[in-house]
DNA sequence: TCTGGTCAAGGTGGT
DNA sequence: ACCACCTTGACCAGA
């Protein structure tokens, strides 16, 4: 089990999601940006290596505009070897990464601009991935799409449109269940027409379910990553301070204790998706460490 | 140097 | 009809 954190350390004081606005586009203004990104990116790896924190969500603006049309230059080319090096350092520390591209990838849009949109942005993700020499244990994570009216239908075109994948996005692609349109129940029925790994975020199956426990829950999705790593997960909580459905901005060790029961012995991988990042994911390593010691019987294996 | 408005893209629910 | 939210903050113009 590793648990991991998405795009940002506020820790280590740069960021690796650097971008400008699609008017200062210029090659030069592209390297500067994505050189300056790969900097933290390599930084931040080795600060997680230096924590045993093995788990980690790349910025999809790793490469900003990276499938607009204004991309003209062969990022490709130009980033490659620097990506390959990185993924190399990913490979020695045992670390997974994973990507969760933006609301906007829709591949079962009735409009076949959107798709094509969808697709190109996909394929920009599976790129980096495949630059950096990572296998399709490491994840792009999206959302199922739009419901537009006619959820059956909905679900239908995102199955045509998967098996239309090229290989390289549709070994990696995974599909998250959200919590208001798709749930676990809707993403199952995908799964079994498709074989796609259905990544299971717990806090948006707390919002919208269809009646499983979350035990239930975990023994349905886990089974749908056969092939394909450890099942991954999302774990966050609410935020008592705002609307339902927003994270908190720590980790709450009552709430994630709770979870962490019904998880029993079940191995997963656990992305917190918590304001505070880094530092939640330390806590829960500490409150792991510190149950260990103190019943060493209850999380051996 | 700081800050508030704005940023590629779509769908959805709330006002 | 319009706005905020989602992904995750970061850029940028103007003070």
């Amino acid at each position: 089990m590793m648990i991991g954190y998405p795009c940002s350390n506020l820790t280590v004081g740069c960021s690796a999601s650097r971008t400008f606005r699609l008017a200062s586009f210029s090659p030069e203004r592209l390297s500067e940006t994505v050189n300056a990104s790969l900097d933290c990116l390599e930084t931040i790896l080795q600060w997680n290596a230096d924590h045993g924190i093995g788990f980690f969500r790349i910025s999809s603006d790793t490469v900003p505009f990276a499938s607009h049309p204004v991309m003209t230059v062969d990022w490709r080319a130009e980033f490659g070897s620097r990506l390959a090096e990185i993924g190399s350092f990913v490979r020695r520390h045992g670390m997974r990464l994973n990507c969760h591209p933006g609301q906007y990838i829709l591949l079962n849009a009735p409009n076949e601009e959107i798709v094509a949109r969808s697709i190109a942005e996909l394929d920009y993700t599976a790129a980096l991935f495949d630059l950096m020499g990572l296998d399709h244990t490491h994840k792009m994570q999206i959302h199922t799409g739009g419901v537009y009216g006619d959820k059956p239908a909905a679900i239908a075109r995102f199955i045509e449109r998967y098996h239309q994948l090229p290989e390289p996005i549709r070994r990696r692609l995974v599909i998250e269940n959200d919590e208001r349109q798709f749930s676990l129940a809707d993403n199952l029925a995908i799964h079994e027409a498709t074989g796609i790994p259905l990544l299971f975020d717990v806090f948006h199956h707390s919002l919208h379910h269809n009646g499983e426990s979350i035990g239930e829950a975990l023994d349905r999705f886990m089974p749908t990553w056969d092939g394909h790593g450890l099942p991954s997960m999302d774990y966050s909580s609410q935020n008592p301070d705002k609307q339902a459905g927003a994270h908190t901005v720590s980790v709450r060790l009552d709430d994630f204790g709770s979870f962490f029961e019904q998880l029993g012995d079940r191995d997963v991988d656990i992305m917190l998706e918590i304001k505070d990042k880094e530092a939640s994911v330390l806590a829960v390593q500490r409150w792991l460490a510190s149950r260990t010691a103190g019943n060493p019987a209850a999380v051996a294996g």
